[in-house]
DNA sequence: CACCAGGAATGTA
DNA sequence: TACATTCATGGT
């Protein structure tokens, strides 16, 4: 397992996950990049921080329309609007809170629009917290590296949780490797 | 033109 | 439990 995060590594470089500013940008990203390219996010968050509505008030504050507009380049953005402003409000309730890992999971999955990969990767690379972030090129991974299949979400997660060491930086950088792999993969698999 | 991206909720059987 | 549908923009 080691030996292969090693493999990655020396093959696509370091990858520095994840790209913000401040860890409620993390959020605000998690939920923006849903099905949608990180491409198209960015732009949303390019909109959010040129109109100086990058921080949790103004979030709350901004009428739901105007924030559909600023988002709109990240597609769904109807949902995606009422998902950023329950987000922030869980966010304010729990981000200097003293709950275990597992509770605040369940803090996260509490809310209406964050399902298990969102709420693994704030998890992960907003609150530092040893959770590995499991997405489709993670299953593909699995299936392709090590001939394993999981149907279960979790089942994956505890997989790599159980074969690595409890070390949230080796989650981050493992995690964005497994997306650079899975987009080399998918690019050289069509053809 | 079709297809999909760093998903999740809802409904059906 | 296992699929199907809906949400929606922008890149290739």
């Amino acid at each position: 397992m080691l030996a292969l995060y090693r493999k990655l590594l020396k093959r696509y470089g370091k990858q520095g996950w994840w790209p913000a500013d401040s860890r409620y940008e993390v959020v605000i990203g998690a939920v923006l990049t849903q099905n949608t390219n990180w491409k198209n996010a960015e732009k949303a968050l390019a909109n959010l921080r040129e109109r100086n509505v990058l921080d949790e008030e103004s979030i709350l504050k901004i009428p739901i329309g105007e924030l559909e507009e600023l988002i709109r380049p990240s597609g769904f953005y109807r949902q995606k609007a009422e998902r950023l402003k329950l987000a922030t409000k869980k966010w304010l309730e729990i981000k200097n809170s003293k709950l275990e890992t597992t509770e605040l999971r369940e803090e996260w999955l509490s809310v209406k629009g964050i399902g298990k990969e969102t709420a693994d990767s704030i998890l992960l690379y907003a609150m530092d917290r040893p959770v590995f972030v499991i997405d489709a090129y993670t299953r593909r991974f699995c299936k392709e590296m090590m001939d394993k299949e999981f149907k279960e979400y979790d089942d994956c997660r505890r997989f790599f949780e159980n074969a690595l060491p409890k070390d949230v930086e080796l989650y981050k950088e493992y995690h964005a490797l497994i997306v650079a792999w899975g987009k080399e993969f998918r690019s050289r698999e069509g053809p």
